[in-house]
DNA sequence: GTCTATAGGGGGATAGAC
DNA sequence: GTCTATCCCCCTATAGAC
């Protein structure tokens, strides 16, 4: 390749690009694969020759979306230099930052997985990531030391991670029935970075 | 009608319960009229005989669906003899118990407004019911008399159905990917009636 | 690799007998 | 009102030319 060259993008990464656009916004069920193929400037016949068929292509675009979900997260979590309230920071921050790129994730994932449940927990074993995580260790280490009220470590996950990503799923629900904008959803979830971690505090020390 | 006479349920009334089940369950887009006629046990043909198509069944669903949610939780917001904090504890009980007998509902409206977004706002302007409401109204006082600290009421809101609802929408995913069971996901959710009011006044008074 | 044309099947809807 | 049989469209997938 000469360094003159203009980066071109394979008909194969173009397909997979727009495939990935049009099934977060639609899920599986309602995209048609002409959506995909018109979309993409290609032609129908094409879609079959790279990737065999409609839930083939589905599968790569589902199992890359979560590794890369799953992946960035992991970092955080068993990062050793940080502390269980600096780590909270950065879960809220990046996956509020990420959210705010690809806000169709959450209800993508949602609704997806209540269509196939199957197959999941080999695919990506989460849970058993979170419970030997770095993470989950100092939450524990807080709780032994009085630092945590609440008993189950389920209710801190769920508000942690309800917090953060509940926002994106209402969010069209929400823009459809009040008056809130793009603009002003926006300025609200940059707001919660801060206070999540806040919230999540006051909660923690809460009985 | 005979006094004696059993409690027989129209075949109209049939068809439209169990297409309530399946619609939750699956969505409109995975939905198959004849999934829904078989597992009601009539025939396909006696489906559009009394409503016509799939859509309009399917409407007819999603507008009772939503009026019935709708006005259980209008009830709570207007009562005239409770208090702010009242309210919540009430909307928290009432809210889970509802989502106990019925999980699907949210990822069910997740999904359908996702994929139609329209209409919904005319049929229920439920922002508009919600800022005109005695709950507003009282949330407000609060902010005044300085006992609410962030200034945004979009947050209180966000926090307080997404801590009732995002444990419901995140089930499916919860339950596949832990070991977290039925049984104790119940557990949890009976517990937070009590602890979602306690989070809530402390989030409240956290800037 | 990319296209056109078409096969093949599934699913919503209807005609018409009972 | 309820059924069987069937239509027909739409969508996925493939055959085959270029």
């Amino acid at each position: 390749m000469s360094p003159k060259e203009k980066i071109e993008i394979s008909t194969e990464e173009k397909i997979k690009i727009t495939a990935r656009q049009v099934f977060l916004k639609k899920g599986f069920a309602a995209t048609r694969t002409r959506d995909i193929a018109e979309e993409a400037g290609i032609n129908l016949a094409l879609l079959n020759y790279y990737f065999r068929s409609k839930a083939k292509l589905f599968e790569i675009i589902m199992t890359e979306t979560l590794s890369s979900f799953v992946g960035s997260i992991q970092k955080v979590l068993n990062n050793e230099e940080t502390t269980l309230e600096e780590k909270i920071s950065q879960l809220a921050a990046s996956y509020i930052d990420l959210l705010k790129s690809e806000p169709e994730i959450p209800t993508f994932l949602v609704t997806e997985i209540r269509n196939n449940p199957k197959e999941l927990k080999s695919k990506f074993p989460l849970g058993q990531k979170i419970l030997q995580s770095r993470f989950y260790e100092q939450y524990q280490e807080a709780y032994q030391q009085g630092k945590v009220k609440e008993a189950h470590p389920l209710h801190f996950m769920l508000n942690l991670i309800g917090l953060i990503v509940f926002p994106f799923v209402a969010k069209p629900l929400l823009m459809e029935v009040s008056e809130v904008g793009q603009e002003q959803f926006e300025t609200v979830m940059e707001e919660r970075k801060r206070l999540i971690p806040l919230w999540l505090k006051a909660m923690m020390e809460t009985e």
